[in-house]
DNA sequence: GCAAGGTC
């Protein structure tokens, strides 16, 4: 029997691919990534019996990457990030994909990709060909051995044609996306570490601690901008409207509107004001009622949910995304991220209103819909990725926090409003006229409210009073005046009407549009202001301003269309690999130049906004090459200047930096300072010029004086260090003596600290150590805070073994306010063992391993 | 420390 593997872009897909494919009769167990699941079941391929097994990836394999050299910010200049080698690494080095493919592939003949139908699926198509080449029985680059599924739907029929109707990956549409890869890469980050590093080196408050470029980030703040300069460009004209008011029969008034709407020459509107301001009385002309209709809505696509998200119920897109993925994976909705707003044929879409037929918000809507019929869903537009979002199954209000709520609660009353009826309602118009002009009045009347009595934001407040007047009637004209009006400046945009744009000009992808709008905020060039409208910092104003002053098609928002028109000739075919990846590079390293040549024009705008980094900060510490006062600066990201010797050095962002006693570092004379996170976080003393400068080869950059091997420095890891960390392989516990009262040990290398012996005086590390491998410590209290045994004052002994000891030291815990970290291979720490008075490894073993 | 694109 042949064995087939299958494999789809993510798990959710490979589980519905396989129930189609296997007609529900697969079996599923847990792939040794954790993450992807393996469907296996039996079958027939190419008219042989056949044993499928159907798994996924997780997007990209791969991802792309400067060799580590290049990645050394000090000491490659960005041109360099034009031509220098680059290579693949694995996207995300914890899935271990390549392996897990590889593992799976052993023994298959035959390869089918399931891929998403784009060119980001084709590819991830060569990178799980690239992945299992070695483990499958034939050669996976043959045409009989590997096959693609091009399919448009993920619906029964469409799934099962595409199985019946294989074809092969296309290495061309695969090509344009590594060669856009490679062009993102090196564009974005030769400007980004141009622009960082020239800038943070003169300037002190920008607040910011990248100044980035990217083709998509970059053009989504110049729509920010644009709008900005729009409002402040804007002049506000004057203009004049003829108000008239006329009675009914009832005595009601009637407001009119001029059918010339505005004038802005007050004597041409004064003209026409006069010519009918003695008109005492004015025939109606016509009365007209014409059935009107608001549309139901179209399925629900990710783009649209964002936008009602920020516009509709003041959730930002990526926090929106956050929320919908994390419903997606408790069951409540379909997959969140697709361009489709068109249901598939087969769709069920009775069967999931019948869920909803006993919710106590909209079931009786739901059940009016069912009683009368579905209405035909309007026809979308079908991307051929996933259906529209819909609800999976029935919530409650108390089963869901309030957010997830909010967002479960519009996408189930929109998927009910689709399949509703439109709303429709009678609009009236009186015409009037008085001489020569024209006037109206208009009301509205509610026909049928549809789809509106479940999307209840978009009914009608009531109905507009329609003006009870017939056609050939006389009215008396009760007032009529002249109204002087200005023009208002249009206000900052909105994140729904960026997103749009974005939309529009084919800025990022529906995945990646919150996250381009994130950045923006986050490297704090725009701020969310009231009503999710975006408002450009100072920041976020000269970066564009510049752009445009020395390159403005760098923040046009056709660059990336035109850059992907490039790209497409790879993918039709029409145009080598290489020339246009050549070809495009070139021309983005001349701009590069170009722009360095003419930065000058940029920094103008930024001397006048920001202040220079000698002017900046305050008095701090003293540098110990002058002996001067350098100036700290706490604005994003945080450092030293030393204003006489013009240098910086980095300071541990996040946390507080405070002078350690006026100490000085042995090496370099520079003031020591500590570093906290709080009693609960992390901290640690440092030399500001050790921390920038490792003055020893163990030492790496961004340590404190924990991770010095100073032999008789009182602040290094020779002297504090007390044991190997209880919790990573090769941490040390090392005491940190600006801590107390709060006293504690930290780990060189990962989160975790022990506190203990609250309220002493001093701590000394001693040269003795305990038998299980520990320094011991002297622990000294002043004589009304004792906490030893009988209220001595002093004792020396071991922090794990000396029983005397036990109660005044904590368990080892996890330090609070840190970053999640990131464990590249390798065992991951383990984390809440509770292991109390744990027994550390041999110390000296350990410091020996530590010093290699 | 950087881009944009997948997805968790």
């Amino acid at each position: 029997m042949k064995s087939v593997l299958m494999v789809a872009e993510k798990p959710s897909l490979a589980a519905s691919l396989a129930s189609i494919l296997s007609n529900g009769s697969n079996s599923t167990r847990k792939g040794s990534n954790g993450v992807c699941s393996v469907h296996e079941w039996n079958g027939t391929f190419q008219g042989t019996s056949a044993r499928f097994k159907m798994t996924s990836v997780c997007g990209h394999v791969m991802g792309v990457d400067f060799i580590s050299k290049y990645n050394n910010w000090d000491r490659v200049d960005p041109v360099e990030l034009f031509s220098c080698p680059i290579e693949k690494k694995e996207a995300t080095p914890k899935f271990k994909m390549p392996a897990f493919l590889s593992n799976e592939a052993k023994g298959c003949e035959n390869l089918i990709l399931w891929l998403d139908c784009d060119k980001e699926g084709e590819n991830i198509c060569f990178e799980v060909m690239n992945s299992v080449a070695r483990s499958m029985a034939g050669d996976v680059y043959s045409r009989k051995v590997t096959y693609r599924a091009r399919f448009s739907a993920i619906t029964d029929r469409d799934i099962k044609a595409a199985f019946n109707n294989l074809a092969h990956p296309n290495e061309n549409e695969a090509r344009s996306v590594d060669a856009r890869q490679e062009l993102d890469l090196r564009i974005g980050c030769a400007f980004t570490r141009f622009q960082t590093k020239f800038f943070q080196g003169r300037y002190g408050d920008l607040d910011s601690s990248l100044i980035s470029y990217g083709p998509c980030q970059t053009p989504t703040l110049g729509f920010c901008v644009q709008r900005h300069d729009q409002i402040q460009t804007f002049k506000p004209e004057p203009y004049w409207v003829i108000k008239a008011v006329v009675k009914t029969k009832d005595g009601d008034d009637v407001n009119l509107e001029w059918k010339r709407v505005r004038c802005f020459d007050k004597e041409v509107a004064n003209m026409f004001l006069q010519q009918i301001k003695d008109q005492k009385e004015t025939r109606v002309i016509s009365v007209v009622s014409k059935e009107k209709a608001k549309s139901r809505p179209v399925a629900l696509n990710t783009v649209e949910l964002m936008r009602v998200a920020s516009s509709g119920l003041g959730m930002g897109p990526h926090h929106a995304m956050q929320i919908a993925e994390k419903l997606y994976t408790q069951g409540y909705i379909s997959y969140p991220r697709t361009e489709t707003t068109r249901y598939p044929e087969n769709f069920d879409l009775v069967g999931v209103l019948h869920q909803q037929q006993n919710s106590p918000e909209w079931g009786d809507e739901v059940k009016e819909i069912l009683s009368k019929g579905v209405n035909r869903p309007k026809q979308g537009h079908d991307a051929g990725d996933h259906p529209p979002i819909t609800p999976m199954k029935l919530a409650s209000r108390n089963e869901l926090d309030t957010e997830s709520w909010k967002l479960y609660d519009y996408i189930t009353r929109h998927f009910i409003g689709t399949l509703a009826r439109d709303c429709k309602y009678l609009s009236t118009t009186v015409t009037v006229m008085i001489n020569e002009e024209t006037f109206t009045a208009t009301g509205k009347t509610l026909l049928d409210p549809g789809y509106t009595t479940v999307m209840t934001w978009q009914a009608f407040d009531k109905n507009e009073i329609v003006p009870n007047l017939k056609e050939n009637e006389l009215v008396p004209i009760k007032d009529m005046r002249l109204t002087e009006h200005q023009t208002c400046p249009p206000d900052y945009l909105t994140e729904a009407e960026l997103i749009t744009l974005m939309e529009t000009h084919g800025i990022g992808t529906d995945a990646s549009i919150p996250v381009h709008i994130n950045n923006i905020c986050q490297r704090n060039y725009v701020t969310v202001t009231s009503g999710r409208r975006l408002k450009p910092t100072t920041l976020g104003i000269v970066l564009v301003h510049g752009y445009q002053k020395i390159d403005a098609e760098l923040v046009l928002p056709t660059m990336r269309s035109a850059v992907e028109e490039q790209l497409n000739l790879i993918a039709l075919g029409k145009a080598n690999f290489h020339a246009v990846l050549k070809h495009t590079v070139d021309i983005f390293k001349l701009k590069f130049q170009y722009f360095v040549k003419n930065i000058d024009g940029m920094d103008q705008l930024f001397e006048v906004s920001f202040s220079p980094l000698s002017a900046s900060g305050k008095a701090h510490s003293r540098c110990g090459k002058c002996r001067r006062y350098m100036k700290y600066i706490q604005a994003k990201p945080p450092r030293l200047h030393c204003p006489q010797c013009d240098e910086t050095y980095s300071l541990p962002q996040n946390g507080t930096v405070k002078l350690f006693k006026e100490l000085k570092c042995p090496l370099d004379d520079f003031e020591l300072l500590s570093w906290t996170m709080g009693n609960k976080g992390k901290s640690f003393v440092f030399c500001p010029y050790c921390y920038n400068h490792p003055p020893f080869k163990d030492m790496r950059k961004g340590n404190g004086c924990n991770s010095c091997s100073h032999p008789t420095c009182p602040y290094s890891l020779n002297t504090n260090g007390v044991c190997s960390c209880v919790e990573c392989e090769s941490g040390v516990l090392v005491l940190d003596p600006s801590s107390g009262p709060k006293w504690k040990l930290g780990c060189t290398r990962c989160d975790t600290i022990v506190c203990l012996f609250d309220d002493a005086q001093k701590i000394t590390v001693l040269s003795e150590v305990c038998d299980c491998g520990a320094q011991s410590v002297n622990v000294e209290y002043k004589p009304e805070k004792s906490k030893l045994p009988n209220s001595v004052t002093e004792m020396k002994g071991c922090v794990f073994c000396t029983t005397e000891f036990g109660k005044l030291v904590d368990k080892p815990k996890t330090a609070v306010n840190v970053r999640p970290r990131q464990f590249r291979g390798g065992k991951a720490p383990n984390r809440g063992r509770g292991r109390s008075r744990a027994k550390p490894k041999d110390k000296m073993a350990q410091l020996a391993a530590y010093f290699v």
